[in-house]
DNA sequence: GTAGGGTTAG
């Protein structure tokens, strides 16, 4: 007769391998089965020989299914080395893939074959995943060997694991080959060719995949957000999203990846609207699937990013705050956030409270989002502190954007020397970057020697790039150096200037209005005209007067295309595209709304100090994030405090 | 077992 006790034993043991199994598929939370784990061991039934391959063969399953892959591997020694078959290796190898250590995974395989377990199919598809993961041809060769070497069926799935191997082997003609070959291409062999075809022939030939393919799904319309997003086309991006909600008969869902892809397309575009909505949909439809805590961090933290880059610091604080949990890219998310808006002290004060919490190491990126919120907010000293603790307290190794955050810092503070010395010193050559960083230092303080110096090796390094012709000559030009400002004046001419039309938005009602500089395009042209005047009439009431010398902004819209002349140039500088946005902005909105104005270029000096004094005059909130930072003009000031 | 995400420097 048996008592309680070991009917109850016996019981679990019956059940046990289902439950595993359930934990290891996830309908059951992980917490049963590590209970189950530590009861089974506390029983002493783990350790029945009668039984115990069995149980440790499905405890290591459950483990491989969960990870992480430590405990993955000490349930794999639990299993006796007789009972160790083809099916617990491949686990233990697609469990290091999983969790991002394909290298491990490829070392597993070799034992396996060691150990003289033979791989079957999905051994091998698990290995050809391992080597795309690494671009590793001599392994990712050896697994497409093995198919016909061992007579295993080339089915559709092994098909596509060999084409992602060869793709992201930069093989895309082997990738090309297998997949004309293939008599049904599912949707995964055409996904492949499709992200193969973009990262290698560009969006163009993408496309043309995109446009052939008989079916889309999810993943492959990710896929196409994703590349617009790369390519810096973000408005693209969120085009796709129109067409994926209305794919003809299909409808797509939006899972939690192309959640945050389009949160991401959002923060480069500067579009609040659509990050709402996606934000109040994903509220509406998210699912509370098995790993959907993953799936909310993550999505929170596109959120995060996507307020932060939308002028919605306040919301994107809101969120953090609340969040159930946090990562380190969570919190890199809400410094940056902060260091958009210029908060650089609250960068400070949330980057103490990470520490003290000790909730996450700061990383190389949490460093440089404190140093460049230090060189925005100019906090010379508390950046020099961080530039050090970097390596002494934090054991970062300096990168090279923990160097241009420096040179920028201590560049616009004024010590040049300071800076270049740093430079000169850095354990890497200087980039454009930080050698640009520098020269619009020397342009802010006027050291032309340095700036003539560095513009040559700029030049040197970026022939193609005539910014910097226009910035040096805008510095001779300053100091009343005519002669030299135009040489380089030429030089630009002749060889021409490559850069990008700068445009600015703003939103009414839900609408979005775009603008180029001296546009007269948009319906209400005459009105936004005739603000214009008004603006500059009482401005000159106010006493401002042109500046046209100062705007040796580093890059200004329009600029150089209007001609030579000083009136000409002044006449730019009034239709700047972020100014034909504020006057529609004043005219279509009531007494006292803030203006939300995006642009894709960085405001120049002279547009800087008008919306100052129209942020008085109109005694409006105008707020404006330009390529680098946002500038929220209010009474006669900016929160960049003319420091960006 | 095969396809797609997030945070960073002028």
């Amino acid at each position: 007769m048996l008592d309680d006790r070991e009917r109850c034993f016996l019981e679990s043991l019956a059940r046990c391998r289902p439950l595993l199994r359930s934990c290891a598929l996830g309908d059951t939370p992980p917490p049963h089965g590590y209970q189950l784990h530590a009861a089974l061991s506390k029983t002493g039934l783990l350790f029945l020989s009668s039984i115990s391959s069995n149980i440790s063969t499905a405890l290591f399953h459950m483990y491989a299914a969960l990870g992480p892959p430590a405990s993955a591997l000490r349930a794999f020694e639990e299993i006796p080395v007789a009972a160790r078959f083809t099916p617990d290796w491949t686990a233990l190898i697609s469990c290091h893939i999983r969790h991002a250590l394909p290298s491990r995974a490829i070392l597993f395989f070799r034992s396996m074959l060691r150990a003289g377990a033979s791989p079957d199919e999905v051994t091998l598809i698990a290995l050809l995943s391992a080597s795309a993961r690494l671009s590793d041809n001599f392994s990712g060769d050896a697994a497409h060997l093995l198919f016909f070497k061992l007579g295993l069926p080339f089915t559709a799935a092994s098909c596509n694991a060999a084409m992602d191997m060869y793709a992201k082997s930069s093989r895309m003609d082997e990738a090309w080959k297998l997949f004309k070959e293939m008599k049904n291409p599912t949707i995964v062999s055409w996904t492949i060719i499709l992200t193969g075809a973009l990262r290698w022939e560009g969006l163009r030939s993408g496309q043309e995949v995109f446009d052939r393919m008989p079916q889309r799904n999810d993943v492959a319309w990710t896929v196409m957000i994703s590349a617009c997003i790369e390519a810096g086309r973000p408005r693209d991006a969120l085009g796709l999203l129109g067409e994926m909600l209305f794919d003809g008969v299909h409808m797509v869902w939006l899972n939690h990846v192309s959640m945050c892809s389009l949160l991401s397309a959002c923060s480069q575009a500067g579009d609040l609207t659509v990050g709402r909505w996606l934000h109040t949909h994903f509220i509406k439809t998210t699912s509370f699937a098995n790993n959907y805590k993953d799936h909310l961090l993550k999505v929170n933290t596109a959120l995060i990013d996507m307020y932060g880059k939308c002028g919605r610091v306040d919301n994107a604080l809101t969120l953090f705050e609340r969040m159930p949990e946090r990562n380190i890219v969570s919190w890199n998310a809400m410094l940056s956030g902060l260091s958009m808006q210029g908060m650089g002290l609250r960068v400070l004060h949330l980057f103490t409270r990470m520490v003290t919490e000790g909730e996450e190491q700061p990383d190389d990126i949490t460093m440089v989002n404190v140093l460049s919120a230090c060189s925005r907010s100019g906090l010379l000293e508390e950046g020099r502190s961080m530039f050090q603790e970097l390596s002494l307290i934090y054991k970062i190794t300096p990168k090279i954007e923990h160097f241009a955050c420096m040179v920028d810092l201590l560049g616009r503070a004024g010590c040049l020397e300071e800076a270049e010395s740093l430079v000169r010193a850095m354990p890497m050559q200087p980039n454009e970057v930080v050698l640009g960083s520098l020269l619009a230092s020397c342009a802010l303080h006027g050291k032309l020697e340095l700036g003539r110096k560095l513009m040559q090796e700029l030049v040197q390094l970026y022939p193609d790039n005539t910014e910097y012709h226009v910035l040096l000559s805008n510095m001779f030009a300053a100091s009343q150096r005519h002669t030299e400002a135009d040489d380089l004046r030429m030089v630009v001419k002749n060889r021409g200037i490559q850069k990008t039309p700068g445009m600015s938005f703003i939103e009414i009602n839900g609408i979005v209005h775009w603008f180029t500089a001296g546009d007269k395009t948009h319906p209400q042209t005459i009105e936004i005209y005739t603000m214009l005047g008004e603006i500059v009439r009482r401005m000159n009431l106010a006493g401002y007067t042109i500046d046209a010398a100062s705007q040796n902004s580093r890059v200004a819209d329009n600029y150089l295309e209007n001609g030579d002349e000083r009136e000409e140039r002044e006449q730019a500088l009034l239709v700047h595209s972020e100014r034909l946005a504020l006057a529609l902005g004043l005219i279509s909105t009531k007494p006292g709304v803030t203006l939300r104005i995006v642009k894709n270029l960085r405001i120049c000096s002279d547009c800087h100090s008008a919306m100052k004094l129209c942020a008085s005059i109109f005694e409006r909130e105008i707020i404006i994030r330009d390529r680098n930072r946002f500038h929220c003009f209010k009474a006669g000031l900016c929160s960049c405090s003319d420091f960006w």
